[in-house]
DNA sequence: GACATTAGTTACTTTAAGTGACTAATTCGG
DNA sequence: CCGAATTAGTCACTTAAAGTAACTAATGTC
């Protein structure tokens, strides 16, 4: 990962890789082999000619073999704050990795709660602050839920996946309802057993494009 | 011997400054001297061991001679995209300006609608289109319309700007409710009379802290 | 003083969300 | 085979918020 060309590259790409594991969120650090951190977040210098999502892109694959199954900018950080380059600035993209993707992650590479992650060097730790904040405030204009569940799910796990990201408890019939007014998923014929308890249907990601009815003004968002 | 040419920078601040004028959005462009493109995103070349806010309230101040109303950063642009400068990546930022401020324009700057702005280098015109679509898109997340209006402003006048940066039409009745809710004005002792018809109130921006009320899940949006 | 004009409020309707209790389908332990 | 436990899914009723139109209030114009 860590490109030890002599001269600082004008910027780096940093990438928060976050999946959902044993109902929290986790993150993917890389060992630091050098530095005052013991962990980092995943970065390299862009390669000439490269755009930032290209970069972003190269740099997740060289982790897992694919792209992430989304994957946004947050931005670029600077500001004077210690990285573990010597780099100006860096542009930073949150990725999301659906639970039970296998990770073939080596002793290079680990999922930490982002409760327990290890202390970071100061601008990584902003960069993964702000990657939370932001899927957090994105949840209702991307699908970052679904983006960390596999292809097909049960209603059930979505929830927990919203209440996870919403760190609230949401009852279950308003949920399914407004599920269903969104026209967010649709039911396939497979059903999954989990034991005890009534099969539940799998359902599928599957938007379908509204009229823009979007009632009301959300101005109380305003005053959190 | 020290290579004198004049090195690109490793990256370009560039900023969007928005106004509301005659009932649209407007953003600030300044004469290009060469280049391309007649018109230009004010950008700099970042000063040596400056922040990214730095440099951008910097470049604002030598047209405004202060900082905007408000200012957010947009992200970094690059992918091949050209731009006045020849560094690869660009970081945007986004300021408001309150309507009727004074704007020390010589003839190197002017207001565009938006809608007729001139034409812009390629990546100049992602970061302008990147700007409209954020500032609409937090508007219930950050007090947009209250930084495009002065200190004191009548609910109409906000409504109004509402309505500008929906796009869409606000009931009278609704909105009022809405904003009492929020907690986000409160009124001053003035009132102004505006020609004909009964003087309105004044109000000011003020936003009170409330309880995390968020009542339920904005999942529609999605759909869009 | 009648009227046009803009501000602000009220009362009623419609829609969405909160909630608990219900039915449905399965496993498990006898 | 049966009943309790368990999880999925739905229903009906309650409560809160947004849509809407008609109202009152205060000013300027003629």
């Amino acid at each position: 990962m860590p490109d030890r060309r002599p001269r600082k590259p004008p910027y780096t790409i940093d990438v928060v890789l976050l999946t959902a594991a044993h109902g929290k969120l986790a993150v993917l650090l890389s060992r630091a082999p050098e530095g005052r951190e013991k962990w980092a977040l995943p970065w390299d210098a862009p390669r000439s000619g490269e755009g930032l999502e290209v970069s972003a892109s190269r740099l997740s694959k060289s982790i897992f073999g694919e792209d992430p199954a989304w994957k946004e900018q947050i931005g670029a950080f600077g500001d004077g704050k210690r990285h573990p380059s010597a780099a100006d600035i860096s542009v930073a993209f949150v990725g999301l990795v659906p639970i039970g993707t296998p990770s073939p992650i080596g002793g290079v590479h680990a999922w930490f709660p982002i409760a327990d992650a290890p202390s970071l060097a100061p601008r990584q730790r902003l960069i993964l602050d702000a990657a939370i904040s932001m899927i957090r405030s994105r949840m209702d204009q991307s699908p970052v839920a679904f983006r960390l569940l596999p292809q097909t799910f049960t209603l059930t796990e979505l929830q927990q996946m919203y209440e996870l990201l919403l760190a609230k408890r949401l009852h279950k019939a308003s949920f399914r309802r407004a599920l269903q007014g969104a026209w967010l998923v649709e039911p396939t014929d497979e059903w999954r057993s989990e034991g005890r308890g009534r099969p539940a249907q799998l359902y599928r990601y599957a938007p379908r494009k509204r009229r823009p009815a979007q009632r009301g003004i959300r101005l109380d968002l305003l005053s959190s």
